[in-house]
This record gives C-alpha cells, structure tokens and sequence, in this order.
DNA sequence: GCCAACGTTGGC
DNA sequence: GCCAACGTTGGC
C-alpha cells in the first residue's frame, strides 16, 4: 500500500497504530480492499512521491472493508457527491502498524534484484496505489531486511 | 519542477 | 460508446 510521507506516514501509523486507509479513488485499488483483503493479511507499506520511494515497513489488515465516511462529508477533500448511504460507491480497510524497518527498501534495490524488479511496484506506468503482492516476493523484501546489519 | 503515463470526465 | 481534454500520480 502507497502513501505520500507527507500525507500520512509510517510514522504517523506508528504513533495511531491503526488507521482508516481512506481518499482511495481509483476503483481497482477500491476493489483489492473490498473484495480481496481479510484481516490479518500482511501489507507492505511503501513512501511514495519523496526522495528515496521505498518499502518503509510491515502493517497488517485489521477490519473488513466498509464504507469510505470522508465521501460522504461535504467538506472533506474525498468528498464524492455521486455517492450516496445506499449505494456507497468507495470502501476502504483498516491498517494497522506492525513494524518500521531500520533501513527501508528502496524502488532502487527492488529494480535491481532479479526478483523484485517483477513486482507490480516496479513496472514502468503503475500508479496503483494499493498493489497485490506475491508471498514470495513479499518474503523476499522482508528477508533483505535481515541480511542487513542495521537491522540487529 | 518536469513530464510521461495513466485514469476519468463529459460532449457528441 | 468513442475519444479529446483534463487532472493526477509519482519517478526522476
């Protein structure tokens, strides 16, 4: 899951913990969370739009998805007035923080490994901003992180 | 800050 | 339903 470091960062999940993941409007993200998402499923969180785009950290999923509330508020940036109660047409999940990596990992280091540069993350033109991503490759990221010595 | 590559909107 | 115009994303 992307977010702009300026908008809402790794450490802002760190110090709430938990937080609504919402102001997704794009409908193939909307539908990763909605349809595809389950509590306890581990999530990447990458900064996007900043100096070094880069894993950060590990959250997780922590609610079912329900229904976007800032679409509905008039004064919110998010609001959506094609939207109505009855049919809410944006939904969202909560994450939840699970960890901060000491050394994040960078779009660079993803591009260079044999492996990871096949992640949707790195293919030129992807702007999605909530990705699916394969066991394999996710335990790769996380394994990098081990093999560092800042991480001990 | 630039701008390519997108997704969305709305006139027709 | 097409598609030009527009707005946004996000790496660089």
């Amino acid at each position: 899951m992307k977010s702009e470091p300026s908008s809402f960062s790794i450490d802002r999940l760190k110090a709430e913990k938990k937080t609504p993941w919402d102001g997704v409007r794009n409908y193939q993200a909307r539908n990763f969370m909605r349809n595809e998402m389950q509590i306890e499923d581990r999530v990447l969180f990458y900064h996007s739009n900043t100096e070094i785009p880069a894993v950060v950290g590990l959250a997780k999923i922590c609610s079912e998805a329900y229904p976007d509330k800032t679409q509905f508020d008039s004064k919110s940036k998010y609001f959506d007035p094609k939207s109505t109660k009855e049919r809410p047409r944006w939904y969202l999940v909560d994450v939840c923080f699970v960890r901060k990596f000491a050394v994040p990992v960078s779009l660079y280091d993803i591009k260079a490994d044999r492996e990871l540069r096949k992640m949707v993350v790195a293919q030129r033109g992807v702007r999605l901003s909530v990705q699916p991503v394969s066991k394999e490759h996710f335990d790769r990221i996380v394994e990098r992180r081990k093999s560092l010595p800042s991480e001990s």
